[in-house]
Order: C-alpha cells, then structure tokens, then sequence
DNA sequence: AAATTTGTTAACCAAATGGTTAAACTGTTT
DNA sequence: AAACAGTTTAACCATTTGGTTAACAAATTT
C-alpha cells in the first residue's frame, strides 16, 4: 500500500513496477497492484507501456544497467588483479546492500526467459571479459597470481560476493542466523572476501 | 508435450509437476500444463494433491530431500576440513550436473515464500552447522588453517559450488561461452574449487 | 475562446485459471 | 452378479487477470 507521489505519471508507474516485479518476478506481478503503488488508474499502466511485458522489460533494462557499470569497472581498468578485487569486492556489496532484490531478480529472471540474454548481449555497455582475461594471463605468467583461467576466476569472484544474496533465505536458514547477524556477516565480507580471494591466487 | 507412462497416478503426478515446477516456479506453473505432461485430467490433481499449493509443497519438500544430505555430508562426517571440502565439491557438482533445476528452484521459492524458511528448519534431517563450526575453530587454533569462521568459509564453500548453476545464463553471458564450454568450466570446477578454497585457508 | 491534443478514469470484456461436481468406469468383496 | 469402494473423466463454475473502450478532463495550439 506505499504510494509514490509527486513525479510525472511514467516514472512513477515505474518506480513502483520496478518494486513489484522485483519482489515477485513476471508471473507474480500483477498489473493491479502496480497500479494502486503508483497511485493511478489500471489503464495509464498501458496508456504509457503498452502491456505488462514491455513494462516489465523498461523495469528489466532499467536494473542491468544499474548493475553493468559494477561488472565493467573490475573489467576495464587499468589496476592490478589484486586492486581490481579488493576494489569490486568492497564496492559491489555496499551496491547491492542499497539494492538488495537486484541480483536475484536479474538471475530469476534470466533463467525464466532466455531471450533476455541475447537482448542484452547485444546492448552497449555490455561487460565484456576480454580485457581481464588477457591481464590474467599476464600476472599468471609473470609469476604474480598462481595459474587459474580469466573464466574461473571471475566465476569465483562473481559468485562470492553475489550468492550470499541471491540466496539470503537459504544462507539464513544452513548458519542458522538471525537478520542482523546476517547483515553483520555481509558487512565483514566486505575485506573478507577479497582476502579469501588473493590468499588463494597470490603467489607467495 | 512430454509424456510420462506406466507408474501409478500419483507417482506420475509428482513427476510431471516437478518438471513443471521447476522450470517455471509456482508462479509460473499451471495446473493444466502439469496434467497433460501426467497424461491425465486435470481433476486428478485435485484428488491427489488437494490444491496447487500442497501440490508444490510436495514437489518443494521432494526437491529439498535430495539436496539436504548433500549438505549433511559435508556437515557431518568425520574427516579433515581439506577432504571434506574436496570430496563435497566434487560430489556436489557431479550432483548438480544431474539436477540442473535444482538450487535455483529451492532459491527462488525461498525468496518467494518466507514462510517455507520456518517450515523447512523445523523439519528433520534439516542441516546443522554446529559440528562444522567446531571442527573449524579447531582446525583454526591448531593452526591447519587460517583464522576463518565457521559460518563464513561454509557461505564460501556453498557460493563457489552452487553460484555458477543458478546463475548459468548470467555466467554463460558475461564469460561469453558456448553450452559446451560452460559445461567443461563446471566439469573443470570439480576440482578447482577445492584447490581455489584450500589455497586460500591452508596453512603453509 | 474554439479546436485539438494529451492525460485520466470507470466500466467493461474475453481468456485463462484453480477448483468442483456428478456421472461413469474399474476392480474387488460378498 | 450385486454391492461397494476407489479411480477417472467431461463439463462446469467463480474469480482473476491483462487488456480495451468510450467518455471526460486538462493542457496546448490555433
């Protein structure tokens, strides 16, 4: 029942699908309750998107390219492998603290529906590995990092610092911990995380 | 449109619906789709099952089964910090490789529906954490391992194996592979998580 | 200020969906 | 073979849901 209010129709028929789908997906939405969030008429929701799957991929786009600039900032800049971790770790789980339905909601999401992929694929300012790959190989050669592959080592990176949240519920439920306890954990993986990381790749 | 014969309705019923439940979650999922994959009305569903909702919890409770001693496993047996992590990240791979739906099922359910959380950790056989967080304060003052926590190296350990399969179609188009190359990176992973883990927490 | 375009609403519609019912069919017991 | 219990089906029902329409209101243009 949280009105939005104040801003031009559109955006607040957006903001308010963007909570909607995020907290319960394509098929749990529905077109009414976004409707009474943005404090509008059932009707404006088509009068401006058209139908529920064009505005649920206006909510769609609209959270990758929140998320995108994360991924490409470990990706193309110009710091050591080590800098680059440390850097995205600490970022990326203050990000999602602020935005804590995204990754599960793009990971949802682009399970149920596979075009999705393809459609952001093709995008400007999609991610784009090449770029790491190329420096991991590098510091693996010059004896700076142990030898692991480009692939295998952003897998890792991506999945411990996203999996904690995509699956909160599960993680709160295995270590049997309350939500602040939760978020403590979180906020000490912050470093954590990063140290996990480099004690495992850093040649000594 | 693929059938399953010659097992009892209720079997048949349960089987279609795990398919079904799976791929497109309870949201997703209809009633109709599920009986014609049964081979059977859709009347029949009800006189099994009641409603969509206990017929999901059957299908939930089932799915949670198979992972739930793949957790134990790891939680529960005897042997060094070291082998445990290698044996379950390879077992639990080779596991995940044969339920490809699984993780991302139980996930995106317990994100939906808190209330499952509660009923689940209430259920037997749910895992329990205590054993291996002793056995890592131990291993830690003994210094085999780095100082970690318990609940901190297990968020790792689960991260490592179960984020590169929910997060396929994320990982598949970030690292840009082929089906097949993702499936040789996880076929890869079998090992490389177990060494990526043990390097970072092992005492030299 | 008349005309026109843009924004908004209430009422409505057709399709989909979970669920029910009453009758029929099948196999077992008496 | 009659009675009976368990199983299965076709037809039906009420509700929900995405989407439309026609009329109305508010700006904007002429």
């Amino acid at each position: 029942m949280t009105k939005i209010k104040d801003k031009n129709t559109e955006e607040q028929i957006l903001t308010a699908a963007k909570e909607v789908f995020q907290t319960k997906g394509m098929d749990g939405a529905r077109m009414q309750e976004i409707a009474d969030k943005a404090g509008i008429n059932k009707a404006m929701l088509h009068y401006y998107y058209r139908s529920k799957q064009m505005l649920f991929e206006a909510v769609f786009k609209n959270a990758f390219s929140l998320l995108a600039p994360q991924l490409n900032a470990i990706l193309n800049d110009d710091s050591t492998i080590e800098d680059k971790i440390r850097n995205f770790t600490s970022n990326y789980i203050s990000f999602i603290i602020k935005h804590p339905y995204l990754p599960n909601f793009i990971i949802q999401e682009l399970n149920r529906n596979q075009d999705f992929v393809l459609k952001l694929k093709g995008s400007k300012g999609f991610p784009n590995l090449e770029k790491f790959k190329k420096q991991v190989d590098e510091e693996v050669s010059k004896g700076i990092i142990k030898p692991i592959s480009g692939e295998q080592l952003f897998i890792n990176i991506l999945a411990l610092n996203v999996f904690p949240f995509v699956g909160k519920p599960l993680v709160m439920a295995l270590a049997n911990v309350s939500n602040e306890t939760y978020q403590q954990l979180m906020e000490d993986r912050k470093t954590q995380v990063a140290n996990f990381i480099i004690n495992s790749i850093k040649h000594i």
